[in-house]
DNA sequence: CTGAAAGCGCTTACAG
DNA sequence: CTGAAAGCGCTTACAG
């Protein structure tokens, strides 16, 4: 492999020269700037990041953490990261923790064993292990879809974005809402989304009868079998809409109820939220919130460089969102 | 930041001796890499993969070139490849080329740079430059998706699935069948399924008219464009049937279907491939062919391990397909 | 079983 | 405007 020294000898210079022609630091003649530039050219070289890295303490990568690499929303942030970043000269580590929240603190770890300039976490939860870590590590950080305590944080607007489709819903004539979440230990999803629909109805004076909740996994299988389960224990008292808090949740939802020969919206209306490309595609197609999650992730991208370059940057940005009328409801 | 000198140090030994007790090289009596151990335990010390990575010529990190990042296949490719190459000790470093194919050999000097240990491209067409900076590269090297000559490719069998699916449809009573492909400078995609589909007809002594054939690209607005084109282009003499050669122009072809009033499968059939996770929960739910996509970057990223570890690897990997007959047929 | 020393390919004060 | 030298944090012959 051609090094520094290789370009130094035959550009009669020394390396600390090439150096600087490389980087544009400090004074270099026109004229050597010229040969240095022309033997890169023709050699093709390329500084060895490794050296680089270990004597500047910046590597030019930036570390991302995701629960679950194939998951519609975590590609779409990542293309956003990446598409910011790629621009500004920047590559992405790649990490999943496959659900397992115990990884985060380990992939913190190694991002920083490997002098990644920053990392940006997909959090699904908070808890003070992954806190201490993230502070311990020294890192410029940030989170997405979760607010970590003295954490820069792009949070999405749960509350207020499952509000609006329970009031939607209400408007709708419906006063029966059924509600499919997830875990209390996902804070955003399992607790805000819930937490806006129960507020809402209970604002509107209606009420909110256990056998109408249940509680899935994000995956499709877990919307059909809450969906299942919400209609075996409320017989009789069978709710008119059901609002799923993923997509594919509501997929799985819209499924069950197709099965059993319920006609979507007339006989249940379905609401989700994630705005899956899919989602318009589906008979009926349906009725979700869009996140932005491209934006979100160039957002992230940029702010993390702001981060890494010592800007001021706030601790909390609160995201925007647009609900999706559509067929379902 | 703790190094392997402030470890030395507080185990009172020298670098030398720790840095076999964390390699595993070399001798180190019980006594102190006990020691050794305890002290990086509470510390916390991870080694600089920089410093590691200068010295060794080897990072323990993987270059992914992607077309693009947020797309199902590359997504669940993706996973695959991490998902064993994590459980190896490797990262992945990744890179997304948005479809210019110029970036493809950017991306692999850079990735070099970098110092990779191997690269995994998911390849969309094949031209001389690229091959020579693959070569040139001198990194082990691994292509999804397409051919390249000389190099370990593991493609798709484009052909028979492409056949494989013409005949179902034949079989089904159709005779005059569409076809929607994509440009012929992606040989697999854009060669080799038109072939098969060609070639099927041929053999079965059916025509194909070229007011049945649509080149779309990939994506959903195409195949609704495509579905459009087809039918004004062949007024009295429409199919019965439409190939869409991925699921999602399949889906914009059934858009467009819809729209016009088409039953489906009964006034058209529409089949795709790709077995994309949505092609399901479709109304009608849509034949198609499952290429195992997180197989495949399992697969993928098992042989590049083993090209860095110069055991002998193939060139050329036929992987498998199902079919899956679903109800727009 | 252990350590001193060289060297990987860079950048950056420092000196001229 | 340019260069010699030190040093980033590791690993690895070599010697004992």
């Amino acid at each position: 492999m051609t090094t520094i020294n290789d370009i130094a000898k035959m550009a009669e210079v020394s390396r600390t020269t090439v150096s600087r022609a490389l980087n544009n630091s400090g004074y270099v003649s026109e004229d050597v700037r010229k040969r240095i530039m022309k033997i890169v050219e023709e050699t093709g070289y390329m500084p060895s990041q490794s050296a680089k890295s270990l004597r500047t303490k910046r590597s030019g990568v930036v570390g991302v953490i995701l629960p679950r690499l194939s998951t519609e929303t975590s590609s779409r942030v990542v293309s956003g990261i990446n598409d910011f970043l790629a621009k500004n000269g920047y590559q992405i580590l790649l990490t999943d923790t496959e659900l397992d929240s115990d990884k985060e603190i380990d992939y913190i770890r190694l991002l920083k064993s490997r002098h990644v300039d920053g990392i940006i976490l997909l959090a699904t939860n908070v808890n003070d292990r992954l806190l201490k870590a993230i502070h311990d590590s020294g890192i410029p950080f940030l989170s997405i879809g979760q607010e970590l305590p003295g954490i820069t944080s792009l949070v999405y607007d749960d509350y207020h974005a499952a509000s609006d489709l329970t009031n939607m819903l209400i408007h709708k004539g419906h006063e029966k809402i059924g509600f499919i979440g997830v875990t209390k230990e996902d804070p955003a999803v399992g607790q805000l989304r819930s937490k806006a629909y129960k507020d809402t109805m209970e604002k509107r004076g209606l009420p909110v009868k256990d056998h109408w909740i249940g509680e899935g996994d994000f995956s499709i299988e877990s919307g059909y079998e809450q969906m299942k389960r919400i209609l075996k224990n409320s017989q009789g008292d069978v709710p008119t809409a059901v609002f799923a808090v993923t997509d594919r949740m509501a997929i799985g939802a819209i499924e069950y109820l197709k099965e059993q020969g319920y006609r979507i919206p007339e006989d249940m209306a379905v609401v989700g939220i994630g705005a899956s490309a899919m989602s318009k595609y589906l008979t009926p197609s349906l009725t979700t919130v869009d996140y932005f999650n491209e934006d979100v992730g160039q957002k992230a991208g940029s702010l993390l460089l702001d981060k890494i370059n010592n800007k001021k940057v706030e601790k909390k940005f609160e995201l925007t969102y647009r609900l999706i009328l559509r067929d379902s409801v």
